[in-house]
DNA sequence: AACTATTTATAAGA
DNA sequence: TTCTTATAAATAGTT
């Protein structure tokens, strides 16, 4: 008998918001860092991938996994999309006839991926409310708001900084960069396990091939 | 009482190489590259780091995450890798757009427009059933949008940056120096599960700062 | 950096 | 493809 009670509570739940602290933000990003470029290598290993990932910290040092290299997975999804930056990486002068389909092309996509999402959180958000008639989601913590819940908050949260910095308007491009951002129209990019409940501002993007695989 | 035997045996340890079968290869990747994207957005959120990934599954499919967008981190890091990046626009004169494109242009335009229809219904189904309610969550703190219009600010400064300084081979204001991607240095970043068991010809290359994160 | 108790991811199977 | 289940793996809080 003795005791040797729990020497630490183990793992805990946290909640998906930025972490306030300093240094406990570093150490989450150390951790964190670690194990995404672990289990990037061992999806290379098991399915033949070939991944290129960058990462700036948030104090803005680079840090990078590429399988074979960085640049041989940038160089591949440049060419394929033609983005700007990738014409530096072509010296033939021969643009694809059809660039900019392309790219329309490629938003077009993501754009039905996305509505069909939200559609199926909406979905999801109806049966919900019905099965449990008193609560109301947005009495619920904001880590468990879904997709189209934050949407919503985004959405009035825009509103309100309108009402509170009217002065904003002081930047110039910062109505053009909306358009880049998805800030303004309900497109949102981020799937629903993606909750970032304080990033608003921020979009997560994500372009996907034909789906086939 | 009674068995219920297991009904299954639920995840197996699976041996860190290729996986032969073709259908089971594309079980995995789908999964893992699902999971490789929402560590991916975690990461974000909880760090405040910028990220992107590129992938690219067997069949040669792209699939991409980024965060605020895959093309701002890739200019981030070309920027720095790659000076003589950001002079050359990309070269007009683009002929007439292929019409298989076009075609399919056109079919997915028709798909967005579906979907819409359908989120749009389901969420005014949804408002009907919200608008009974008093009180709203935006009637809280205005702490939390000091936070996140700074957020904006930064991201929008961010991009704006780029746009008006384009062609500034200099480095950017973000850079701290000490771009000597630790290769040589003997930090031994990379762990032991990075030595590829499997047969694979190519490496995984990691790209490190000078560790202070 | 190491240690565990938990949470999270996911291999199998349905 | 999607869901379930049981186990493997990642990691939050501590030391």
């Amino acid at each position: 008998m003795m005791s040797k009670k729990k020497e630490s509570l183990g793992r805990q739940k946290i909640p998906m918001v930025k972490i306030k602290k300093e240094s406990h933000r570093q150490v989450t990003f150390s951790k964190r860092r670690a194990g995404l470029f672990k289990k990037a290598s061992e999806l290379c290993t098991l399915c033949g991938a070939e991944i290129g990932i960058i990462v700036f910290s948030p104090a803005n040092k680079p840090f990078s996994f590429g399988h074979p290299s960085v640049e041989s997975v940038l160089d591949r999804y440049m060419a394929r999309n033609n983005l700007s930056l990738a014409q530096t990486q072509q010296p033939q002068g021969n643009p694809p006839a059809s660039c900019e389909l392309n790219v329309r092309l490629t938003q077009i996509i993501s754009e039905v991926e996305e509505e069909k999402k939200r559609a199926q959180a909406l979905d999801e958000m109806r049966k919900t409310n019905a099965r449990r008639s008193v609560t109301n989601w947005w009495e619920g913590p904001v880590e468990e708001m879904n997709m189209v819940q934050l949407q919503e908050m985004k959405s009035a949260l825009e509103e309100l900084r309108k009402t509170v910095v009217p002065e904003t308007n002081t930047v110039p491009c910062y109505e053009v960069k909306e358009d880049v951002y998805g800030f303004l129209d309900n497109k949102v990019t981020a799937p629903s396990y993606m909750n970032m409940s304080s990033g608003l501002s921020n979009n997560y993007s994500f372009a996907y091939g034909n789906g086939y695989f």
